[in-house]
DNA sequence: CATGAATGAGAGTTCATTCAT
DNA sequence: TATGAATGAACTCTCATTCAT
């Protein structure tokens, strides 16, 4: 029983040793050049161990994204709990959890918006991917679930609420890679807090029902022109 | 003269051709996995003359994105250079190029925000690489231009263009990656259009002044600092 | 004393099952793609145990021959020590020996053909090996003193009965070898048994003395011509 | 036109090269042993070079084989056209041709009968199998075609002639294998010419009728029958 | 300018073997 | 005695790049 226990314990120690050291590694060299033995002399292991514990390069690769992405679902499933709470600090609740999660591990978010839509994605195995699928899906419905709401109390316009999610996803997702992005190229100042502040207040103001404008302006304005 | 000149025209003839082959090679057989005389063979070149006009693959690979990029400086030139129309068109004459900027090769654009916050950016010549950031430069402040516009007549709200059209370019480029990522995940239906549509719904809502909601408290802020 | 023998009965045992569990890998994934791991599994300990009995990989794989090796041995000795049977029906019985050898363990015994004059061979404990050597050459013997009372009774052709030994024994693998090959290549009809029948047949006839064939008739020619 | 000749041509040496670095490394560590790195060294080549000329180091060593393959169906060909010559004189020619096969390349012809009845033949390119499996059912059909000539001329047994082929074949592999590896094992004389020379000469006579003895039982027998 | 054969470093991965428990 | 996690050397094979022609 306890002996049982204690492998378990040990495994997942390892198993985060070569994690925290394949993130080094990835750092360091760059998500390419960053060869198995690199991380293996990092974690203090050889190349060899890291097989017994993640079947191959790619594997170890997106495994970087799991705690992430578990991360983020444990935080939105918080948020969607406490249901007292009104729309307004739910949202504000939400671009908080955002922030964090990129404070939680930058260079490994990064790489999960990376991993999607490239050819690694179809090298996992398929438990990996669909661990990985079902997280990203619940993690949007969560989402989903605080902007229906918003909808139903007829507060935010009236769009399909995963499409609504897509867009909050793509709008982070896209921020951080592009100011990610301008840092690297010019390594001046780094914006991304500021611009990604502005781009939620873009969208919260966006997502809102505004009475009398919105598609109603543009038929005055039309109106006008005539 | 002429006929340097013609040299001149031959050599860039023969980029061209290399660069629609590595199209179509990346096309097919995603970016990693293409190999140089994979290239070659669709260039019906051999794979020494590749090197006689691109410094290695990395920079074949970068020269991809230039083409689009210039395309986009283009129409978002194009778009300032009618100075007539109203704010109102002109926004959507973004979008419209955005589209097109998609359509004009959606693998290559892709290509192009992976490529951005990649190693890959660091092994370029400082001449690629500076043109690269030349014509990034360029579009955000095109794009920047025509959002200031909007700010200074009041009709925007008032936040510093360059972060406005950083939050755009972020917000077109986190959709196509993400839809992206989703399709191939799934392949099922394609919601690019869609969530596109509705992102620059949101975006186009979220800009513009709403006199009476939300952000009263913020204005109030703003109000105390004047 | 007799807890001695009850360890060493109780070694021998872990031995054999540890050889059993070794001969169904090697028949399944094939004698060069089976893994100590793998054979550790099958005889359900661990890889560590497996050396605790056999030197190394090459021992494990050549102790498959021994066991097939000692029944060779003990059939012939059989066959031997029934002195009273004539020379005809011993040599039936010596095919009938043949045939339920290769029945004992079609893998093993191929396997044991292919350990012949290969690198494994100079690898072994010299105790192995000569264990090894000892027992073909004892069954050899075996089957030379048969050949050799067919000799001295002046039924059998006048050569070494040591070579026609060799010349069986090379018959009889070479039959094997050549047949297996085939319906591997093919994966039609298995032809094995007829062509060891045939072979027989002709070898049977072959060592025969055929007062006015063979080389008589040669003579009879060269008279003949003259 | 003469150009490409020559680049044929050169290209075919290079294989030739390989080849004969190959063999002495095979034969020099054996043929598991020996690492596509040490063949390359032994050819003056880099290893990647290697691979320009052969598919993988499986092909590379079944292409050994092909040369001995080629040897043999020559000579047996050439045997078959001198249609004139009586069926003794020919049958001679046969062993004549398997010595000089022999004495052709020993160490290729061992590594040949190895690779029948191995994983390896399964690896091949179906090219490489099938010319394979092509040179040695002619090869075999050659010698087929031979014996039956005895047979219809009431010479010889009255078998098939292609089990016939197949036992002489088998001989000749069994007695080549069987006395290589006493040789490996004892390192003192080498008995191959001596058991070849007797083997065959078993064979001859056991393949021709020999009207009064032997058979004599069995033709009751199957005189019974009827 | 164009070729394409040759390079050779280096990658990911496997697995026989060891040894602390 | 038995374990099985860890080892690490060694393997095959790839491919961006070069250079003699």
């Amino acid at each position: 029983m306890g002996i049982h226990e204690r492998k378990e314990r040990e495994r997942e120690r390892r198993r985060q040793q070569i994690i925290v050291a394949a993130k080094r590694v990835f750092s360091e060299k760059g998500f390419n050049k960053a060869t198995m033995e690199d991380i293996a002399h990092e974690a203090e292991l050889s190349p060899g161990t890291l097989y017994l514990y993640f079947k191959n390069k790619d594997e170890l690769y997106a495994s970087l994204s799991l705690r992430i992405l578990h991360y983020l679902l444990i935080r939105l499933e918080h948020l969607n709990s406490n249901a007292h709470s009104d729309i307004e600090s739910r949202i504000s609740g939400l671009k908080e959890a955002m922030y964090d999660v990129y404070e939680f591990d930058p260079m490994i978010l990064i790489n999960m918006f990376h991993l999607q839509s490239s050819d690694t994605l179809k090298n996992l195995t398929p438990e990996l991917l669909s661990e990985i699928k079902n997280l990203s899906k619940r993690s949007l419905s969560e989402m989903a679930k605080l902007f229906q709401e918003g909808v139903q109390q007829g507060v935010f316009i009236d769009k399909h609420p995963m499409a609504i999610a897509d867009t909050f996803w793509a709008l982070f997702s896209g921020v951080i890679l592009w100011e990610t992005s301008k840092s690297i190229i010019n390594e001046d100042k780094d914006y991304l807090r500021e611009t990604l502040e502005i781009a939620f207040e873009i969208f919260d103001s966006g997502i809102k029902k505004h009475p009398q404008k919105s598609k109603t302006p543009k038929k005055a304005k039309t109106r006008n022109r005539q």
